[in-house]
RNA sequence: GCUGACGUAGCUCAGUGGUAGAGCACUCCCUUGGUAAGGGAGAGGUCGACAGUUCAAUCCUGUCCGUCAGCACCA
């Protein structure tokens, strides 16, 4: 007999082999029907398993949080068959959960397009509404491996190859269709319910590499019900109006044109946001004991050959052609660090000098490839707060933890308290001898765990010259993005002929940490239009108050509020246009400016204001001095904040 | 780069094998109005670019450029 544990803390004897289904029934047959699948000793099964030794149980209904990825999972395979069923000789591939959703590839010569949604989506109602019985089989390889050859599921066949030996060949059935599939799977098709929706098409390359053919990948969301599936889809609206290129054009911060791919065009507003962050980020830099520098743009290309960045990168570079007078082809840089290996190797330097520490505000160019364009976030040019910290090996681990450290820091100021931290090792291509990476990624390694933070592994996706830690952001609609990065590179600094002295009067060459805190200044204002869904605190925002009138009798007054501002350094605007206040106050408000100080004939002869915040309509009137002070202290940004209090 | 979709006024979008339209924005006029759109008039377009088919192309075909989604890439 085995026992089997139930949530309640029951125990029950049952004969070996019973199955799920069975010991549900035997408890209730109401039970038994609303039960979709179980999980035994935690680990989500099919409920017709048989279980054959002591386990705990617990019955999984169709909302139990649990039971999302199953009707995910099956809605995938449901999908799947409505395909094959409408376009015979269509081949299935994977068809896996994702978050907040599923997708299936299939590979057939004609792609599907969106308006051949309609036609699967009632396919897939009827299978639904068939209720079918998930019922799963155990295939021998050889078995499997025929069947599916002889239907002509060429990708299958490839699939089944690439699992290991050990392992069972499962196959789901529902009525006639079937699948090759780990499972696990609710009872019947029917459970699915019809809160799906078929979301997009787009190409995908079968097991994800570009030397294979491409597929033809549908994406659906599931739910259990329509009421979160409205909200869903609800969200997703949501999400597109916090796009930070629309907003970007909102606001009146940048824009793209066809001239300039991947090239921003910062209008005057969007390069106030830039230059009050670069001014934050010097402010930090400084404080933590960086030098700040300069490079050139455009360095003779021999240069790139030495790092190995021409060997890897080439396609990538922005090159100048030969000129008839010197036959020297020059490169724009990609990155700033040799630059910064050049202005350590000038003038002998000592490990006295270590750790040096070098900074630049570098604008570098890479010709990113046209299908990874996306607004702010990926672009073909962009300024990084680079920075290269010259370090002896016994360094490393204590300068990567400061750097984590203020790197965590600076995050938390814009609102970033859950930063995901990524660690990349040694990527397949790459430079340098094993026992140097070794030591690189156990210097990382260690940083990580004096610092405390959770991190997941990215294994294999370092930089050819080192292994790197990697601060994730994401933006509104759930993508990732890498912002922060810290680097250790045993590597370029000897490549590049950098060395130190040593206290015994050797010449040994430094380790050098590439570093950068936001990444690139326009993705992290990308992420950040996106964090604040536009709403900017009051020290980033471009302009901080409008000043509108309410009559052209408040005109002047309204001139000297913001010429006030300005001598005390707050960015004030004036609108003193012939429109009614409700007008203003709505145009101001639709552009995400801060605070509205809302001035007429009363106002101008009181001396006061009237204010409203952005996102409340609440308004108050108090004397413009104190309006003044208030703001003035509320623009203070936060490290400043803080640093008054150290005065 | 790959697959698919898209490209018409500053923005959002209609539209047709016979050289274009709406709303908002813009300019001017009237209105001086107290917290999310006051009224009127006007101006504004090589219909992404280049070829081809046609008597005639914004519309059909092809190539290119750009944008969007996903994939691949991301020093």
């Amino acid at each position: 007999m085995i026992t089997v544990t139930f949530p309640d803390g029951a125990r029950r004897e049952f004969a070996p082999g019973i199955s799920g289904l069975e010991i549900a029934k035997g408890i209730s047959p109401s039970l038994a029907k609303r039960t979709i699948a179980m999980a035994l000793d935690g680990v989500l099964s099919d409920l017709s398993d048989k279980i054959d030794r002591d386990v705990s149980i617990e019955f999984i209904s169709r909302d139990d949080p649990r039971a999302l990825e199953l009707i995910r999972h099956d809605a995938a395979h449901v999908l799947a068959e409505a395909v094959q069923t409408l376009w015979p000789g269509t081949q299935v591939t994977i068809g896996p959960v994702i978050e907040n959703g599923f997708y299936y590839d299939f590979y057939r010569n004609e792609p599907f397009t969106p308006e051949d949604f309609p036609a699967i989506e009632k396919k897939m109602r009827e299978i639904i509404a068939k209720d079918k019985p998930f019922t799963k089989e155990v295939w021998s390889r050889e078995q499997a491996k025929k069947v599916f050859r002889e239907k002509g599921e060429n990708f299958k066949v490839e699939l089944i190859d690439a699992i290991p030996p050990g392992e069972d060949l499962k196959i789901y059935k529902q009525g006639d269709w079937f699948d090759l599939c780990r499972g696990p799977h609710m009872t019947s098709t029917g459970k699915i319910g019809n809160a799906f929706k078929l979301m997009k098409v787009a190409g995908a390359y079968w097991r994800g590499d570009a030397k294979n053919p491409m597929l033809t990948r549908i994406y659906g969301t599931a739910w259990p019900d329509q009421k979160q599936l409205d909200q869903y889809l609800h969200m997703l609206e949501e999400a597109e109006k916090r796009d930070h290129r629309r907003l970007g054009r909102e606001m009146d911060l940048f824009h793209f044109q066809e001239e300039a791919p991947g090239a921003v065009f910062w209008h005057a507003k969007g390069w106030s946001l830039f230059e009050t962050l670069t001014s934050y980020l010097r402010r930090a830099q400084m404080d933590a004991g960086y030098l700040e520098v300069n490079t050139p743009q455009l360095m003779d290309s021999q240069l790139w050959v030495q790092t190995g960045h021409m060997e890897k990168y080439r396609e990538m570079l922005f090159l100048t052609e030969k000129r008839e007078d010197d036959e020297r082809v020059f490169a724009i840089k990609p990155m700033n660090c040799p630059g910064h290996v050049q202005v350590f190797k000038n003038g002998l330097k000592s490990y006295r000098d270590l750790p040096l520490k070098l900074a630049e505000f570098g604008k570098v160019h890479r010709f990113e490839p046209s299908g990874a364009l996306h607004g702010l976030m990926r672009v073909r040019a962009f300024t990084q707060d680079d920075a290269h910290v010259f370090v002896t090996e016994e360094q490393i681990a204590e300068e990567t933890l400061k750097i984590n450290n203020q790197l965590l820091e600076i995050y938390k100021d814009f609102g970033f308290e859950d930063v995901r931290i990524k660690f990349s090792d040694r990527p397949e291509q790459r430079i340098g001898d094993d026992v140097i990476w070794d030591k690189a990624e156990a210097a990382l390694k260690e940083a990580l765990e004096r610092s405390g933070k959770a991190w997941t592994l990215n294994k294999g996706e370092g930089a050819f010259y080192g292994p790197k830690l990697e601060y994730v952001l994401r933006d509104a609609i759930g993508r990732d993005w890498q912002c922060g990065t810290i680097q250790v590179d045993l590597n370029m600094p000897g490549r590049l002929g950098a060395f130190y002295i040593a206290p015994s009067g050797e010449k040994v060459t430094p380790v050098m940490l590439h570093r950068a805190m936001f990444g690139s200044l326009e993705r992290f204002i990308g992420i950040l239009i996106e964090h604040y869904a536009g709403h900017l605190p009051l020290w980033l925002s471009p302009t901080q108050a409008m000043v509108c009138t309410i009559t052209s009798d408040a005109d002047s007054y309204a001139q000297e509020l913001v010429q006030t501002g300005a001598r005390v350094g707050l960015r004030f605007e004036a609108d003193l246009a012939n429109e009614k206040i409700n007008y203003k106050v709505r145009e101001h408000s639709l552009a995400k400016i801060p605070v509205l100080l809302v001035v007429g004939k009363k106002e101008a002869n009181e001396r006061t204001v009237s204010i409203r915040r952005l996102g409340s309509t609440d308004q108050k009137s108090m004397p413009w001095e104190d309006a003044l002070a208030m703001l003035k202290a509320e623009a203070v940004p936060p490290d400043l904040q803080r640093a008054e209090g150290l005065a």
